[in-house]
DNA sequence: AAAAGTTACGTACCATTGGTATGATAGGGC
DNA sequence: GCCCTATCATACCAATGGTACGTAACTTTT
């Protein structure tokens, strides 16, 4: 019975990026489309349907993921101090940042395996784009108000970015029993001695 | 023409592993066991024979990787001083990886696809042997010297293996041109100025 | 030294899986 | 009411990891 209406056809789209997100999270990208069209509810004509191929189904439960954190990181930040400085920002999306990676599925799909399914590229663009951006331009605040080096700048905010993306992992993976506030307090301590 | 000499079979073995170290390190872990196999000039019996599966040679070649580059950090470690301060076979550990981490080889296979492929748990355990125990021992001693809180050493511990590891991604991946020495000079840095 | 057993492969085959080609049916525009 | 096309379902294809089995040479036993 094909030729849904257009709502459904959403519907249909939507369970299929649900099923994904699933089984992505439960299996990596190495869960089978079998299997997520059978959680679905659906057949592999659905899926390729509305999506191209497997790569463009994890790609876009990647995004959408991504783009919900980042979402939340904003008004978060928005939320937390009127006026907009950019190290408050920072340190209000390492926070959100931190809770997130906690959580499996966000964890495993955009931390974990999105980097080696996507590519080198293609995930470190992004993730400048969302993470880098916010911990560079931090970091340049720090630098014109005296704190650090300007000349170390460029690696700070490499090695700030890191820190934090691994202590994402580390949380995710519940190394040594840390809790996501322990490794937040010790992140902005860290970041405040800068020099 | 089966049954060669134990020798070899040696010579076999090794070509194979070379082979697959090259070709993992190109194609990531979806290179193919026939392009390997190609590669060494032998056939996929030869392969089988020697490894019980594709991701068994995956981990041998990623833990011959691994020997090398912490043999390497030891022996620097050793020879940089006489006395053996935890704290200086630490930075001497650390600078060895940055290098390690900016060839191609190592960093695709072994930081890379390593995690992925072999697992979480796997890659974090013996990464936490390699690395992270010594990080963590280096962590210990700034705080029986009193120069840190010692509530704060393993949330220090997890962020500064993180800011490691991921300069050396950014090495790898030649971000914002940075270079080894200066990343280094900032992670020296920052460990020192933490409290 | 000949037989027996084992090692070191090569070859043919199998099962799984991502992807495609094709078809069917019903909703929407004219 | 008719036609077009979006929305699927089904049958099939190609690549790939892995296995089964065969075979020849080295090693050990007697």
């Amino acid at each position: 019975m094909p030729r849904r209406t257009a709502e459904q056809a959403e519907i249909t789209r939507a369970a299929i990026l649900e099923a994904a997100r699933h089984r992505f999270a439960e299996d990596g990208y190495n869960a089978s489309i079998a299997s997520i069209v059978s959680e679905a509810g659906v057949t592999k004509g659905a899926l390729f349907h509305h999506f191209p191929s497997k790569l463009d189904l994890f790609r876009e439960v990647w995004t959408d993921l991504q783009t919900r954190m980042g979402e939340e990181a904003l008004s978060e930040a928005r939320k937390m101090s009127g006026e907009d400085d950019p190290y408050i920002q920072f340190l209000t999306g390492a926070r959100v940042y931190l809770k997130w990676a906690a959580r499996p599925e966000y964890f495993k799909i955009v931390l974990y395996e999105g980097p080696v399914v996507l590519g080198l590229q293609g995930w470190y663009e992004s993730n400048r784009n969302l993470g880098q951006s916010n911990v560079h331009r931090a970091i340049e605040v720090l630098a014109e108000r005296g704190r650090i080096d300007p000349r170390r700048v460029n690696s700070y905010a490499v090695l700030i970015q890191s820190a934090l993306n691994g202590a994402g992992f580390a949380l995710a993976e519940g190394v040594d029993g840390l809790s996501p506030d322990e490794v937040y307090e010790a992140f902005e301590i860290m970041v405040r001695n800068l020099n």
